[in-house]
RNA sequence: GGCUGAGUGGCAGAGUGGUUAUGCAGCGGCCUGCAAAGCCGUGUACAUCGGUUCGAUUCCGUUCUCAGCCUCCA
C-alpha cells in the first residue's frame, strides 16, 4: 500500500484514487525566462519518479505539468533582451526538454501552457465574479476576496490575521484587502495581452493553474505538487479559486518537495546562488545528478556541493560495474524477491528513494558475490537491479557504455585498444616496467585499466 | 513577531522503543606481477537537559542551533 505525505492533513496517509486504477497528478512547472536550475531539476526528477513509481504499481496515470509562459518576469526579460516574448519562451522551453532528457526526465503527458488557455481562465475569473468571490478594483484588474473564502489558510497553516499582521504584505490601494490577490491585470502599454468581458489584460499567476489543471484534469483530482515554496501564497490560492468557483474539493493530495540548499541557504534566483543544470552537466553526467537528487528524500533538503555530485558520482559507476559484463537480457524469474519486497516497501513509504537506493546497492553486492561463483543467478539478479533501477529511472544505459564515456575526449577509444595491446604483449613477456608504463600512459589521460580473469577492461575515471 | 521543518558515526544520508541502513572515506586481509575493480573483516553515531518506560537515538516536554514560509521563487 502506498502512503503519501500530505501536506494539506500533514501526514501519510494511503493513496486512495478518486477513480480506482486511475491517477490523475498536476505539478507546477517552470516559469521559462531563464535556464533550469538544480532546484527545477529537483522537481522534475522528484515528480518523475513519483509518476514512474506509480505506473510501475499499476495505476493508469495522467501526468500534467504547466509552463508558464507570460508575466512579469518573463516581460522583463523580454525588454531587456530586446527579444520577441515568444521567441524567448520558445528558446527556455526548448532548453528545459534538453536539460529534462539529459536527466531521463520522461515528459508529462500534459503540458498546457498560460498563454494557451485564455478561455478556460476567463471563464474561471467569470464563475469567481458571478459566485461573489471577486471584484475589479479601481484600477480595471480583477481581485480575489480572500475574506469570503473561508478556509483560507488551510494548506499553509496560516490565519488570515495572522497574515495582516506580518504586515509584509504589499500595500495595493485597489485592493479592499492587502490579502486579496489578483486574477485579471488590466493591461499596460506594449504589454502582451488578451481581451477579456473586464477589458485587455492578462492573467494574475494563480488563475492559471487552477484553469489548467480543471481543463486537463477535472474539477477534483489526486494530486498536486510542487515546490515547498509554492504552499504560500500559490497553492493556497488555487485552492480558494478552484473550490471557490466549484464548491468542491479541488485537490485529495498535496506533495511539496524540499529545497536545494547551498551553504545551508536555499539555493533561489534572488540569492543568486543557483547552477543551471546545463553547468553541472559539464562536469557531471545527468544520470549523476540524478542519483545525487534521489539519494536524499524529497521532503528534505538537499545539499549541494561538489563533493556530494562526487559522491553520487561514485555510487552510480559503483551500480553499473556490478552491471558490466552481464547478459541481463533474460527477465528476473524467482530470484530476488526480498529485494522486490525491500524496494516495494521503501518506496511505498511516500517514496523513499534514499532508502531504494540502499536496496539497489545490496543487489550490486550480491551480484558481485555471484559473479564469480555463478554467473547464471548474477544476471538474473543483474537484470533486477535493472529493472528496479528503472524504476528510478536510473541504470538504462549500456555498462561499459556509461563506464567509458562517449568517444569524443582527448583520447580516442582505437588508441585505447591499441595501446591495451601493446601492454598485453609486454605483459607476455613479463615486461612490468613497460607494461606499467603504458597503463600509466592511459592514466594520465584519465583512463582506468583493469585487468581481470577475461582481459582487460577499462573506463574513463570519475 | 507568527507558522513549519530539521539537528544521526570523518562526510553524505535512511531508519527504528530492545537486533547490520546504504554510499563515500579510513583501517586490516584476500585476489593481482604490481595495480584497479571486487570480496572478507572492521566503527558502543544518534544536539541539550529532564520525563514516560523493564529499556529511548526512536515517545513527551525544556533549552540551544539551523533552515524555510509569512514578498517573486521549484
Amino acid at each position: 500500500m502506498l502512503n503519501i505525505y500530505n501536506t494539506l492533513t500533514r501526514t501519510k496517509a494511503p493513496l486512495e484514487p478518486i477513480i480506482p486504477h486511475q491517477v490523475r497528478l498536476y505539478v507546477c512547472g517552470m516559469t521559462v525566462y531563464d535556464h533550469c536550475h538544480l532546484g527545477h531539476a529537483r522537481v522534475m526528477v522528484v515528480f518523475d519518479v513519483v509518476v514512474r513509481y506509480l505506473r510501475y504499481l499499476g495505476y493508469e496515470v495522467i501526468y500534467v505539468r504547466n509552463i508558464t509562459d507570460v508575466d512579469d518576469k518573463i516581460i522583463q526579460r523580454a525588454k531587456e533582451n530586446s527579444e520577441d516574448i515568444h521567441a524567448l519562451t520558445q528558446r527556455f522551453i526548448d532548453a528545459m526538454h534538453e536539460d529534462e532528457d539529459a536527466l531521463a526526465v520522461l515528459r508529462p503527458d500534459i503540458e498546457p501552457r498560460a498563454t494557451q488557455s485564455m478561455a478556460d481562465i476567463i471563464t474561471m475569473i467569470q464563475t469567481l465574479l458571478d459566485n461573489g468571490l471577486a471584484y475589479m478594483g479601481d484600477n480595471g484588474d480583477v481581485y480575489y476576496q480572500v475574506e469570503k473564502f473561508a478556509a483560507y489558510g488551510a494548506l499553509s497553516g496560516k490565519k488570515t490575521a495572522e497574515l495582516l499582521a506580518g504586515s509584509r504584505v504589499d500595500i495595493e490601494t485597489a485592493k479592499k484587502n492587502p490579502l486579496d490577490f489578483v486574477l485579471w491585470k488590466a493591461a499596460k502599454p506594449e504589454e502582451p495581452h488578451w481581451p477579456s468581458p473586464w477589458g485587455n489584460g492578462r492573467p494574475g499567476w494563480h488563475i492559471e493553474c487552477s484553469a489548467m489543471s480543471t481543463r486537463c484534469l477535472g474539477s477534483h483530482f489526486d494530486i498536486h505538487g510542487g515546490g515547498m515554496d509554492l504552499q504560500f501564497p500559490h497553492h493556497e490560492n488555487e485552492i480558494a479559486q478552484s473550490e471557490g468557483a466549484t464548491g468542491h474539493q479541488f485537490v485529495n493530495v498535496w506533495m511539496h518537495n524540499g529545497f536545494v540548499r547551498i551553504n545551508e541557504e536555499k539555493m533561489s534566483k534572488s540569492l543568486n546562488n543557483f547552477f543551471t543544470v546545463r553547468e553541472i552537466l559539464n562536469h557531471y553526467s545527468g544520470e549523476t545528478i540524478r542519483c545525487f537528487i534521489l539519494t536524499s528524500h524529497y521532503r528534505s533538503p538537499l545539499h549541494y556541493s561538489e563533493h556530494n555530485l562526487n559522491t553520487a558520482q561514485g555510487a552510480v559507476n559503483r551500480l553499473y560495474t556490478a552491471l558490466r559484463g552481464l547478459d541481463t537480457s533474460d527477465c528476473p524469474a524467482d530470484l530476488g524477491q526480498n529485494f522486490i519486497a525491500k524496494f516495494t516497501q521503501a518506496m511505498n513509504d511516500d517514496f523513499n528513494s534514499a532508502e531504494a537506493l540502499a536496496v539497489l546497492f545490496e543487489l550490486a553486492h550480491d551480484i558481485n558475490r555471484y559473479k564469480t561463483t555463478n554467473t547464471a543467478v548474477a544476471c538474473q539478479l543483474g537484470g533486477l537491479l535493472r529493472q528496479l533501477a528503472g524504476v528510478l529511472g536510473l541504470l538504462q544505459a549500456d555498462a561499459d557504455r556509461y563506464l567509458q564515456g562517449t568517444d569524443n575526449n582527448s583520447i580516442r577509444d582505437a588508441t585505447i585498444e591499441n595501446l591495451i595491446q601493446a601492454r598485453q604483449n609486454a605483459r607476455v613477456q613479463k615486461q612490468w616496467a613497460e607494461s606499467d608504463r603504458i597503463r600509466d600512459e592511459l592514466k594520465a589521460q584519465g583512463i582506468v585499466l583493469e585487468d581481470g580473469a577475461n582481459g582487460t577492461t577499462w573506463r574513463r575515471e570519475l
